[in-house]
DNA sequence: CGAGACATTGAATTGCCTCAAGATTAGTGG
DNA sequence: CCACTAATCTTGAGGCAATTCAATGTCTCG
């Protein structure tokens, strides 16, 4: 099991104005549907560490994330950890068509979560084809990111992990990055050890790669989470 | 670039009782729309490592296996390649709701393929509400598998990832397999070199591997490729 | 200020890869 | 039918990258 501090969210009350209105899933229902939805909204506010759902328990409600990164992981009867997925505002959480969770969602760093029961969920995508489309262009993406770390986790070498880890990250904060000559700034969300946990490395190769990433310019640091890429170009050819 | 050998599949007129009939997507479709679909399908057969879909080609066809394995797999510039995914029949294979493909389809057995034209698939996606389901609930499962498959990449060490690989295969050759109390066997449909490219390992370590495995009576290997696994619970006792 | 969590750095170990040499199999043509 | 070639697989020896173990440094918060 997974360190859980098990600290319950705080809960409010349906809120009006939730991101969730603006969120991903949302543009895809009328505003009879969103009103629905909206009503039936339960905001949750999570600390770093705090478990969102669990594995192989039943599922009751689903997620849209307002802000903040929860991280999808797997685990094993030994305790080793694969961090499988990062959830940024505004994805939806959750196993749609299933019965049970198969792996457990926490939160990475503070996150605001939009609960959607299951059984308003269900009915939403019973009635809305664009919500369906929304929701299956989602997982497909879901998809290609999975398939794309697993190029990562099975051929990359240590530093190129983390190259790569970083340029991710980069280009959720920035998406239009990818070409970008500027410098790029973040907060990383993740710890060390979380970085670890995603990378299939050890908590001390991902602090060496990221010390010799700085030696040679590519990133600065500063207060350990502060990340500055001067030259997205030169991080990219360091990702393999 | 993988290793293309060129071999352009031998192209059949439509068959009226093509085995896409009673495939994973096809249960989904109505009298009439099977009619139209199995009337717009070629059969296309390949010898291993022959190419299906390209990586970053237009999608013109989507295509179902009706027997025979496919590896998709995605390529670094310098050679390095990952095996992401497997098809058994009758997965359905291609990137729906896209324009492109994202990794390269080739076969892995010699294969027997359903080619489905992109307007036809596209035409009955629009019209059945149950086939797009049925693809959402594939792809779900792809994505489930995907995850599945990171643990193992990035967690697991080499003994336990190809005591996984077998046990993988048992699982889709017998699907019962998991609790089952007899002996399992089936011809491995990769070469060692597909293997370790699917297991993130070289191929020296694999073959090592499965000669440990052997050593321990956790399997039995005749004429390189016919496994048996006398006792599952054993093999799964290997797989971390 | 002190405690605890998180992060960095160093030294020693190990698991997997690389390189290299044989073994086995399948396919080909004399 | 059998030698010959090419491809695939196995096995061994040595090297290296990443882990493990251990110590130190840094930040946060009561």
């Amino acid at each position: 099991m997974p360190m859980s501090f098990d600290i319950s969210p705080s809960q409010a009350s349906s809120c009006s104005h939730c991101v969730v209105r603006h969120s991903g899933i949302c543009g895809a229902l009328s505003e009879q549907q969103l009103e629905y939805l909206v009503s039936h909204t339960r905001t949750g506010l999570y600390s770093p560490g705090a478990q969102v759902f669990g594995d192989e328990t039943a599922i009751t409600s689903y997620a849209s994330v307002v802000s903040g990164v929860i991280k999808l992981l797997k685990v094993l009867e030994d305790g080793r950890q694969q961090v499988v997925g990062l959830k940024f505002a505004p994805d939806f959480i959750g196993r749609v068509f299933a019965t049970d969770n198969r792996l457990y969602a926490e939160a990475a760093s503070p996150v605001q979560l939009c609960h959607i029961p299951r059984p308003v969920m269900e009915r939403l995508l019973q009635q809305s084809r664009p919500l369906e489309r929304r929701l299956m262009a989602e997982i497909l993406r879901e998809l290609d990111e999975a398939r794309e770390w697993m190029v990562t986790l099975g051929q990359k070498s240590a530093a190129e992990r983390v190259a790569s880890f970083l340029h991710l990250i980069a280009l959720h904060v920035r998406p239009d990055a990818a070409g970008c000559l500027g410098a790029v700034t973040y907060e990383l969300p993740l710890t060390r050890g979380d970085i670890a946990d995603f990378l299939g490395l050890s908590i001390e190769t991902v602090s060496r790669q990221l010390t010799e990433l700085r030696r040679c310019d590519i990133i600065s640091i500063v207060n350990k989470r502060q990340v500055t890429i001067p030259d997205m170009v030169s991080l990219r050819r360091r990702c393999g």
